[in-house]
This record gives C-alpha cells, sequence and structure tokens, in this order.
DNA sequence: GTTTTCTAATACAAGACTGTATTGGAATTC
DNA sequence: GAATTCCAATACAGTCTTGTATTAGAAAAC
C-alpha cells in the first residue's frame, strides 16, 4: 500500500499540489489575496516546502499560467481530433463546455487572475499571446474549411471572423457568470454555430448574386 | 482664484479624488495589490481622510462599481441617442472606441478587477447583473429594430443577438490587450457592424425562401 | 466674533506576510 | 550500513497594512 516514491516523484507531485492548491485559492481570494502560507497550508506543506520548490509567489503564477494555457490548448484539440463531421465537433465542445460549466465561476476567475497578472507582468504576455494566435489561427483555418464546404465565400478575412468566434467565448464566459438564468450552458457553442450559419447565408448570398 | 468651498463640496471632491486615485492604483496593482495608504497619498490626502469618507476599502468598491457601470451606460446613451441612421450610430459607437483605447489596457484591467470583485462579493452581484440585463435588453431592441428595417426575420431571439454583441465587446477588448497588432482599434464596431449583416443575410434568405 | 461642527492629519497598537536560516529526517550512494 | 544528499518543517527578524483614537484647523451658525 505504501508506494515508494523516488525522490523526482515525491518532487514532483509536490510541485503539483502546491500548484493546484494555488489555483484554488487565486481562483477564491485571487492571486494577490493568497498568502504563501495559505497555499502550502492547503496543499498539506509548509512554507518552506514553498520556497523550496519556487523561487516565490511570482515564479508559481508564471509555471500556472504556462500548464493552463497548455493544457487547455490540449484539451480542446483531443476533443475535436476524434469528430469526423461538423456535427460531431460541435458535438464534443458542447460536451467539453459542459464538463467545464460544473465549475464557471472559479474556472474564468482563475483565467482572469492569471490575465491581469500577465498584463502587468511583461515577461509573461508572450507566453499567452502566442498561445492565442495559435487558437486564433487554427479557428481561422476551421472556419475557411467549413465555409468552403458550403460552397460559400468568406464575408470577410477569415482571421477576423476567428477572432469574433475566439473572442465570444471569454465574452459569454463573463456573461454567464453575471447573469447565469440569461445564458445558457451552450450559448457559446450555439452562438458559434449560428455565426457559422450566417456567414454562410452572407458568402453564399454574395457567390450566387450572379447566378441568380 | 482661490473659490471658496462649501463643505458639501469640499467633501464630494475629496471623495472624488479618492475614487479616481483608487481606480489607477486598482488598474495598476490590483483591488488587493493597492493599500489604502498608497490610494490616500496618490489622492494628495492621508488615510486618516480616507477613513473619514469611506467605511474601508470595500466600501470604496463597492462605490466605484456603481459609479463606472453607471457612467459607462450613459456614454454609450448619449453617444448614440443624437445618431439618426445607422452608419451615425456605429461612427458615434468608434469614436467612443476610440476614445477609450487610449488607456486600453488600464480600462480593461479595471474591468476585470471589478468583475473578479463582484463575482466574489455577493451583495455586489447584483449591481452588474441588472446593469448587464439593461445593456443587453436595450442591444436586443436595436438588433430588432435593424433587422426588421432590412426586412429580415431575426435569424435567432433577438435576446440571443443581443448577448452576442453584448459578449463581443469584452472578448475583443482582452484579445486586443493581450495581441494589439491582431485587433484593430475598431473591431468591436465592424464586428457587431458584420453580425448585423450576416443575420440579416440569415433571416432575409429564410424569409424570402418561400417567395423564390 | 464666538461657539459649534466637521474635515483631515497624525499617532498607535495589533496582526499578517515575506524570505531566510536552521534543523530533523528521509532517500541515494558507496 | 555509513555517509551524503536532498526535502520539508520550524523559528525568526523585518516590513507592511489595517483600523481606531486623538488632535489641529477650517467652515457654519449664532
Amino acid at each position: 500500500m505504501a508506494e515508494r516514491l523516488t525522490r523526482q516523484e515525491s518532487r514532483r507531485r509536490t510541485r503539483g499540489r502546491l500548484l493546484e492548491a494555488a489555483a484554488e485559492l487565486f481562483a477564491e481570494r485571487g492571486v494577490n489575496g493568497a498568502s504563501v502560507e495559505q497555499i502550502a497550508e492547503r496543499a498539506g506543506y509548509s512554507r518552506g516546502a514553498f520556497y523550496g520548490n519556487f523561487d516565490g509567489k511570482d515564479a508559481l503564477v508564471a509555471e500556472l499560467l504556462a500548464e493552463r494555457t497548455r493544457r487547455e490548448a490540449e484539451e480542446v484539440r483531443e476533443a475535436t481530433a476524434g469528430a469526423a463531421t461538423r456535427a460531431e465537433a460541435f458535438d464534443a465542445l458542447r460536451a467539453w463546455n459542459r464538463e467545464r460549466a460544473r465549475n464557471l465561476e472559479s474556472w474564468l476567475a482563475l483565467r482572469m487572475e492569471l490575465l491581469l497578472h500577465a498584463i502587468r507582468t511583461p515577461e509573461l504576455r508572450p507566453l499567452l499571446a502566442e498561445r492565442e494566435q495559435a487558437a486564433r489561427s487554427a479557428l481561422a483555418e476551421g472556419v475557411r474549411r467549413e465555409l468552403d464546404r458550403d460552397g460559400a465565400a468568406p464575408p470577410a478575412d477569415p482571421a477576423f471572423l476567428a477572432l469574433i468566434a475566439h473572442a465570444l467565448e471569454d465574452g459569454l464566459l463573463i456573461q454567464r457568470v453575471l447573469d447565469p438564468a440569461a445564458v445558457g450552458d451552450e450559448a457559446v457553442v450555439d452562438a458559434v454555430e449560428l455565426l457559422l450559419r450566417s456567414w454562410t447565408a452572407l458568402g453564399g448570398e454574395a457567390a450566387e448574386e450572379g447566378g441568380t
């Protein structure tokens, strides 16, 4: 029952627990509102352990930010990778969103906390900017493909269309937290679906204008 | 030169300066990161003055939140009130956005700080929720009217369309701060304009389907 | 012009947070 | 199995923050 852990494993586990506890506390009280002591305590360690594993709170925040952005990108990629049709892809996204909705507030709070921290910490910004760019260009490719499949011309630069879809995610999440009754579980996916149809209509109309 | 201020005026001015200084500092360092002393100092007063005018930092945050949401709603209303045509309204919004873009980062940081604070402070949430609802329903009315003017049926519940437009604002601001190069000055207005055209196309298509 | 009322500055006590230095006890190496 | 290396707990000094209590000075009332 007592699995022997190698030192490396033990250390990794300690770091992981500290990161997790920090994420929770950041969501609850903010980065500035959570003390090193509280983080260590919730993780089940002491302050000494914290400083042994991280150079300080800022270093932990940086690592948390990197970890979260990486993991989220992975999850979306995995969720949509297996989808053959557009409907399947949307279904997969819906499922992913539902999953996330269960901890929406703390999720959004953590995202906003990390965003703010990145805004205020110049050396962290490239990290976030890069990940956002990647998300946008993947989305742009998807939009282009889907419109093309329906025989519609993009009614604007696909990069701009992707930006809209991408931005909607954050914006709708915020609205949802502020007013859960007005924003359904699947608003994000529904909205993107609607936009895609709208753009198809606009692009198709333009393309068929000459023919009709 | 030395205008005599009545006590009321003087007090009001002190409060205003404290609120302004707090807004700056909250944007820079976060609500938790700004101490009462720093706020008082930047405003040109001492801590005693602060506690004489507010019950504490939380009370100041609440007042700041109320003031900002009220003021913003007013500004948008004023900006669009004078517009006779849709183009004029969009132009007015563009101008308003350009104005705001000059302090974009601190503006967004403050909004996010206040949002987070509201998320974590149950008694503050109704305040924000109410204002967001009002904004959405005003927007819904506008969307309905514009689509109607073009003879298009709303392709979805106008409330949902308004939600999308409204959410885009926050989302695009976030993207813009993270990656200014990828998001133009007028992305918000451009996006809403595009959406309106798209929905017209979709709604018009649906409406004319039987006729064609 | 004197008294009263109110605003803002200063002083103070209590508590919290940080980072480091030291110590005890495991895991690895020989 | 002894020595060494590493991890985490505890102790400590210093700084910062908060809220209140006291005090000086200006404005309002008479």
